[in-house]
RNA sequence: CGGGGUGUGGCGCAGUUGAUAGCGCGCGCGGUUUGGGACCGUGAGGUCGAAGGUUUGAGUCCUUUCACCCCGACCA
């Protein structure tokens, strides 16, 4: 991508409105343009950080046996009547509408009813399960206050998935294999470390669920970890006999800010029964669905990398997420436009992703910029470098700066 | 939803005791520059969130309203 092409611009100054780290670099540095309050728009660099994302999120529910599909964002009040979940003294946070002729519509804050109903119409006999089905989708949920940029807003996308099983126990294997692809998830995401399986309070089915929280001061909650063991208790369910039941000591606990990353629920068979999902078994008896439900809100993700991955010059995006693996710059005269040009249609024929700053503008400019937008690499070509022919490679992590030939620059980066 | 705060060119801001708006960045044009956001010159661009009111006169005062931010509550 040439920068001279993108119709977003950097900006030195940041929207007053905003205090959060990750929107105002985010927004300086043209990933995202706030629409209104808690609801942002994905510009192309910004739509190339959230695709790395929901390819990785994707790859890793493929692995363990899901099918993604992308249901309706609209949905009709009956199918929430059956968990009381349309009324708002339950759920609070619907935005509704109607048809013209004056039937009730919800814009979707989940998918659990919905998908519910729809898997019911294929699903007979226990020889149909285990389902398992996912999706990338907007969820509009009317927050009565957003905040921090994209952590929490009022529309927002989010990988959603949910398991249907035969039986409590292929319930639970399934819910544990999940956690364990959730951890790869955050590993390959660059936030491994930092994450936690926390012990959290349930939702309308469940007593309990299981949160991922990632260290994070620009979260809403407050959670106590156990770097031993590698897990973590809610603050809002963090009393003694919950830690007896996960054997862990109060003392060992250390207390830590974070955000939440992913939420998962053992459902067991509420919801199915609230809602008659059922199959026959071997013995042509009926019985209830075994379900638990799994998100990864995917935007908010992406905010809680900004926020832990920046410095005082921008963004520092980790490799697998960032919009681009090289930012390339030309200094100087024709001599190095054209040797720029050359390396970015080669580096682009190698499957390297480039952001070529092709732009005619002062380096300084460019190098600041680089920082703002946190590219993993800056190559320099200049009229300085071609007397030595020798190629300019920075880290922007750690600042690390190489001169290599045009060879070993290529084994470097392909 | 309770409390606090803010709305002035694209962005960041100033605007005294009321007299029909100014600065920086950015943008256009000309020129000099070219390894860390250059400099000089010259331009374009706002009716001051909106509506109503007071006044000879309102960005400045009053009322209403909308939007946005922060703290709290909430967060399936």
């Amino acid at each position: 991508m040439r920068l001279s092409k993108l119709f977003t611009k950097t900006s030195k100054t940041a929207p007053a409105d905003e205090v959060s780290k990750n929107a105002q670099l985010l927004i300086r540095a043209g990933f995202i343009h706030k629409e209104m309050a808690g609801v942002y728009s994905y510009t192309p660099l910004g739509l190339k950080v959230l695709n790395k994302i929901t390819q990785i999120v994707r790859e890793e529910m493929d692995a363990i046996g899901c099918q993604e599909l992308i249901m309706s964002g609209l949905q009709k009040k009956e199918t929430w009547d059956a968990t009381g979940r349309w009324d708002d003294n339950n759920v609070d946070i619907w935005f509704k509408s109607e048809l013209k002729d004056g039937t009730k519509v919800g814009f979707g804050w989940s998918h659990e009813e919905p998908i519910i109903e729809m898997v019911k119409q294929y699903l007979s006999s226990y020889k149909d399960l285990p389902v398992n089905v996912y999706q990338f989708q907007t969820k509009f949920r009317n927050e009565t206050r957003a905040k921090s940029g994209i952590i929490r807003g009022r529309e927002f996308v989010m990988k959603d998935m949910y398991s249907c099983n035969a039986s409590a126990e292929a319930n639970q294997a399934f819910y544990d294999a999940t956690i364990e692809a959730y951890n790869r998830i955050y590993d390959r995401l660059g936030i491994g470390e930092d994450t936690y399986v926390t012990f959290a309070s349930g939702g309308a089915f469940t007593k309990f669920s299981h949160e991922f929280q990632t260290v994070c001061d620009a979260g809403e909650d407050y959670i106590y970890i156990h770097r031993g063991k590698n897990i973590a208790v809610n603050e809002e369910v963090m009393d003694d006999e919950n830690l007896e039941k996960l054997g862990i000591k109060r003392e060992e606990l250390e207390k830590v800010k974070s955000a939440e990353v992913g939420n998962i629920f053992n459902f067991g068979t509420q919801k199915s029964e609230d809602t008659d999902f059922t199959f026959t078994d071997a013995d042509n008896k009926k019985q209830f669905v075994h379900l638990s439900s799994y998100g990864i809100g995917t935007t908010r993700v992406m905010g809680v990398i900004a926020e832990k991955f920046s410095d005082e010059k921008g963004l520092v995006w980790p490799e697998a997420v960032a919009p681009a693996k090289v930012y390339l710059i030309s200094i100087g005269g024709e001599a190095a436009i054209k040797c720029a040009d050359d390396l970015y249609n080669e580096l682009g024929a190698k499957g390297i992703d480039v952001l070529y700053d092709d732009r005619d503008v002062r380096p300084g400019q460019k190098f600041a910029d680089f920082d703002l937008i946190g590219i993993p690499y800056r190559v320099t070509v200049s009229d300085r470098m071609l007397e030595s022919e020798n190629y300019e490679l920075v880290a922007r992590a750690d600042g690390q700066q190489l001169l290599l030939t045009r060879e070993q620059l290529l084994a470097k980066l392909v």
